[in-house]
DNA sequence: TTAACATACATAAGAAAGCGATGTATATAA
DNA sequence: TTATATACATCGCTTTCTTATGTATGTTAA
């Protein structure tokens, strides 16, 4: 997933969810290049990665998919569901939880 | 590892470092109670996590052990090495940018 | 014109990390 | 004498990600 980083397992399904808390509906390679130019070319999300969560993600019934044909090339809109909706508030807790925990553990105040 | 978090895996081995950068040296059982300690009993380290963790950060040559007898049980004491000494610094790094880049990702701004 | 790059999807093999379960052993408290 | 705490360890399984590969179209530069 990462340039050189362990450290972002299991946290793919939580990022994707909160991206399309704001974008409403996106489709796969619009994540990558979103999640490219959010962390400044320092996070390169690799479709290995991205398919299965996606396809995973919506198994789940957290997402929904409705596909389009722009510019002759096939698009797969994800799109979050009810369901999808509930938990990512759930999964964002998490994270924050994580992240608190986490700089407990590391002595890394939080930057301010 | 955790309660009922998928998020830690792959930041065990840094956890593990920095507990160690504090306190000169440590055995396994203590190390899980450090962290239940410090995350409130949040996090769990399972022991099926935690001595393989041990073990490879050992065999990586990041840490060195020395074995004592106390109360007629086993300790085995673990210290960071010359190399882990140095390892640990860019694996903190690591951990800042994770961070900064995950709160990027999810809309969390560093509380404060 | 053709090679490289970008767009856009997908899957399969393998590695790595952690979980749950189990095992050994001693000491203490109910 | 049973449960809990201390203290180590390993094994099978699952999940997640990486790398590689595959299909297909459009654009840009040599």
């Amino acid at each position: 997933m990462t340039v050189n980083n362990e450290l972002f397992k299991g946290t793919l399904q939580t990022i994707i969810l909160n991206l399309l808390v704001e974008n409403e509906r996106m489709y796969g390679y619009e994540i990558t290049q979103k999640v490219k130019a959010i962390t400044q070319g320092e996070l390169m999300l690799k479709e290995g990665a991205l398919y299965p969560a996606l396809h995973k993600l919506e198994a789940d019934g957290l997402l929904e998919t409705t596909t389009e044909v722009v510019d002759n090339r096939v698009r797969k809109y994800y799109a979050l569901s009810k369901d999808g909706e509930k938990e990512v508030i759930n999964k964002l807790q998490d994270a924050k939880d994580f992240i608190a925990h986490l700089q407990l553990l590391l002595n890394l105040k939080p930057s301010f």
